[in-house]
DNA sequence: CGGCTAGAAGTTGGATCCAATCCATGTCAG
DNA sequence: CTGACATGGATTGGATCCAACTTCTAGCCG
C-alpha cells in the first residue's frame, strides 16, 4: 500500500553505510562501531549487525570476530588483480546482458554518456560512470555474475576516486571516446566488439592505476 | 591458549550449515528455519541468523526479508555461466597462486591425486577433487579472488554430484589424465600451460555438463 | 627508566522477549 | 463449486539485557 519503502531497518542501515562507504566518508582502514552506527540512525545495534553482514557480502566490509567491522584496505597488486578479475567478468556479464536490454536501457545509457561528457566534478563522474557500466550489465539475470561484477566495483571505488584526483581531463577524453565506441557496439548487438571494448577499457585503466603507486600509499582528499 | 577452537557459536552454525548443504543433506530450494537449526543445534536464533548471513555471502543461501534462508536453486543456464565464471576466473587465480606453492603443497596435491585415482565413491570422489582444485589455489592471497572462487564452487556442488550419479567411470579415467597434466605444469611452474590445462578442463566439464539437461530436473539421489 | 601484568573500560557476541509479516486454512458470497 | 477474503498459527525482524573478549592504561617490579 505504501510505495515501496525499505521499512526494513537493516535495509535501511546497509544502504546508509554503503553511501558513506562508496563516497569515500568512510575510508578503507576505518573501523566501524556498531553502537555509534545504531545511535545515529536511530535503531538498536542488532539490525546494525545484519546490515554490517550484508555489506561484507558486497566486499563493502570485513569482520573479525570479536573485533568488529572494517572497511578493507587494498594494496596496489590487490587492485591491480580485482581489474583483471573485472576485465574477464565483466565482458561475460555484457554478453549475457546484451540482448535484454530494452529500447528504454539504451536511452538512459545515452542520456548518462551525455551527462559523463559534460564534465562535472569527480565525485559526479564516479557516479555517473559506475551508473553506465552497471546499467549496461542490468540485463544479465545470472545472480552470481552480477553481484560478483558488483563487488569488484564496491571494492576498487575508492581507489578509482583517489586516481581521478590525479589524473588530467585528458584521461576523461578517452574515457568519453571509449564509452562511445563500446554503447555504439551495444546498440548493434555486435557481443564480440562490445566485449573487446570492455576488455580494453577495463585493460587500460589498469594499466595506468598501475603508473600511479602513490594512490595506494597516502591518505585521499 | 587452547587448541584453536571455533567457540564462536555463529561459526560453528555456519560450519555446521554449510557441510550439510555441501554434502545435499539440505537441497537446493529448501527452506532452513532458523528456531529448528537454533534447537538442533543448542544454540539462540541469533547466532543462526548471523551464520545464515555469512553463508549467503558464500553463495550457499538465498535471503528475502520475512520469507528467510533458502538453498539457492539453479537452472541449467545459470550453471553454465557459473562454469564460464569460473573458466575465466580459476586460471586467474592459478597464475597469483602458483610461485606461492610450497613443495608440502605439491607433495599434498600428488597424494591428493593418488586417492582420487583410487575411485573412491562419488562423494569421496566429489571431496577429493574439490580439496585437489582449491588446493592449488591455496597460493592466492587475494581475498577476493580466493572467495569468489570458493563460492563458484560452493554453488556448483550440487550439480556437479547430480551429474557425477549419470556419467560412467570414462569420465574419471578423463579427469584423471587431465589433473596429472595440470600438476605436471604446476610442478614445472609452467603458468601458462597450467591456466591452459585448468580452462579446458572446466570448459570440457561445461560442455559434458550440457549434454545432460536432465541433471537439472528431478529431484536427485 | 622500561617492560610486563593486572584490571577496568569499551566493544562485540549471545539469549530472551516482543512486534511485524507471511502463509495456510476455513468461511462466505456469488 | 469456485473464488475472494478474513483470521490465526508460524516465522522472521527488532529491542533490551547480559556475557565474553579485546584493548588500553595504570601501576608495579626488575
Amino acid at each position: 500500500m505504501n510505495g515501496a519503502r525499505s521499512d526494513v531497518a537493516s535495509r535501511r542501515v546497509a544502504d546508509h553505510l554503503r553511501a558513506a562507504i562508496l563516497s569515500g566518508e568512510i575510508a578503507p582502514g576505518e573501523r566501524i562501531r556498531q553502537e555509534e552506527v545504531a545511535e545515529r540512525l536511530g535503531a538498536s545495534r542488532l539490525p546494525v549487525r545484519e546490515a554490517l553482514r550484508m555489506l561484507e557480502a558486497e566486499g563493502l566490509t570485513e569482520h573479525h570476530t570479536h573485533k568488529g567491522a572494517r572497511v578493507p584496505k587494498l594494496d596496489m597488486h590487490e587492485v591491480e588483480v580485482i581489474y583483471r578479475m573485472r576485465e574477464r567478468l565483466e565482458p561475460l556479464a555484457l554478453a549475457e546482458s546484451l540482448q535484454h536490454l530494452t529500447r528504454d536501457d539504451l536511452r538512459r545509457l545515452e542520456g548518462l554518456q551525455e551527462r559523463i561528457e559534460a564534465n562535472g566534478d569527480i565525485g559526479e563522474f564516479l557516479a555517473l560512470d559506475r551508473e553506465f557500466h552497471l546499467l549496461t550489465y542490468s540485463g544479465c539475470a545470472i545472480e552470481q555474475l552480477s553481484s560478483m561484477v558488483v563487488r569488484l566495483w564496491n571494492s576498487t571505488q575508492h581507489y578509482r576516486r583517489a586516481y581521478m584526483h590525479l589524473s588530467g581531463q585528458a584521461r576523461r577524453w578517452i574515457v568519453n571516446a571509449e564509452h562511445r565506441l563500446l554503447l555504439d557496439a551495444i546498440e548493434r548487438q555486435d557481443a564480440d566488439e562490445a566485449e573487446r571494448c570492455l576488455a580494453g577499457h577495463i585493460r587500460r585503466t589498469r594499466i595506468e592505476l598501475s603508473h600511479h603507486p602513490e594512490v595506494f600509499e597516502g591518505p585521499i582528499p
